[in-house]
DNA sequence: AAATAATTATACCATTTGGTATATTTTAAA
DNA sequence: TTTAAAATATACCAAATGGTATAATTATTT
């Protein structure tokens, strides 16, 4: 059974992850949380420890929509392959599904924490490490089922293509203009093809 | 002559230039100025309007310390196309450059003033713009000349060049791993290579 | 339904925030 | 060198900051 306050855990990260996200957590005041959710201090501070500890747990929220979306999209198919250009594909959209949560809590919790919040900090180079490796997984066995090369860095290629489509995801949120997205995707799926792909 | 207190107006701009660029507008305080300048807040005050005003000048002074050794390094060559990978080459030491100034100002203040201050982050986008244009202008001077291909989109490369540099700066910020930033070089300069050189 | 435990609201704390009026000092002009 | 002007320091302001002790309320168990 699910208890009230359990409940209102999940409400508040609920609610206080995109404001943390948008703002940073130094510039999310605990009076935006307490507007926010309609309660007040007293209950926030019943439920955690201080105002850190809900920014850690409502950065753990907000990837985990960001990776859920992701693994979703990706059990469209099952040759690695295909889920790696699914990959590319989800980040057609990222920019208005990212909005929705308060931007996207790699690029905004990775600047906003660095030389500010060590934990935080922390916590971003994890998801980035977990993810790339994730993506080298996917490679490794796609070589295995024979559909790519297998003189290619997997974890190397990996990099690039995070990288690649990261920076796209920060000229897309500085620009306001989601043509740097697409322009990313369309050019991560050719090299996919050329280095990738056996012929 | 120059007077006393517009020295001390640029001292104030150059001292406080990279906790701005650091901490982001709202969380640096004026008492952090205060203490890095060693000046009161009536000195900062009688110099300048208000703590925007002076993140707005900081800011762009840490984007001109940026642009003119870009500048620096690009005055090493003047063929256009040698000048596009001078260009690449520069962002090989752009971790430990931009640390120097508190970091990369287009993507610190390009995150952090979104949402937050419109003035600040206008100024990231005519910054942004302007850089793809004079990468762009390179281009078209390099197929007047006829090094480059006639048949590419010079705005689109270019735009295509700053997302990729600006996704490893971020990786390399993030990762504190300056390999984001060789690894995207490379790559780029294979780029240049294959799609503009001409044959 | 009563008693107990857990949760939330209220009222407060010291500290810090950006900003200002005024006094003091320093600079530049006469 | 005196005087006027400009720049800086001091002392203050109301509002907001994160956090807490305690009172009031709501769930949960008996």
């Amino acid at each position: 059974m699910i208890s009230k306050s359990e409940k209102t855990t999940k409400y508040i990260i609920e609610t206080v992850a995109p404001i943390f996200n948008q703002k940073g957590y130094a510039v999310a005041s605990m009076s935006d949380l307490t507007a926010a959710t309609g309660l007040t201090k007293g209950a926030i501070y019943g439920n955690f420890k201080n105002k850190e500890e809900l920014a850690i747990k409502a950065f753990k929220f907000s990837i985990n929509q960001v990776l859920k979306s992701i693994s979703t999209h990706q059990n469209q198919n099952k040759s690695p392959l295909k889920k790696l250009y699914l990959i590319t594909d989800f980040y057609k959209n990222y920019y208005d599904f990212s909005k929705k949560i308060g931007g996207c809590p790699i690029l905004n919790t990775g600047v906003n924490s660095k030389n500010q919040n060590n934990k935080l900090h922390h916590e971003v180079m994890l998801i980035i490490d977990k993810t790339q490796l994730n993506i080298a997984k996917l490679i490794d066995h796609g070589k295995e089922l024979g559909y790519i090369n297998k003189n290619i860095n997997s974890i190397n290629f990996a990099r690039r293509l995070y990288s690649h489509i990261q920076g796209a995801v920060f000229m897309t949120y500085a620009m306001n203009d989601k043509n740097y997205l697409y322009e990313a995707v369309e050019e991560m799926n050719l090299i996919i093809k050329k280095e990738l792909e056996k012929a």
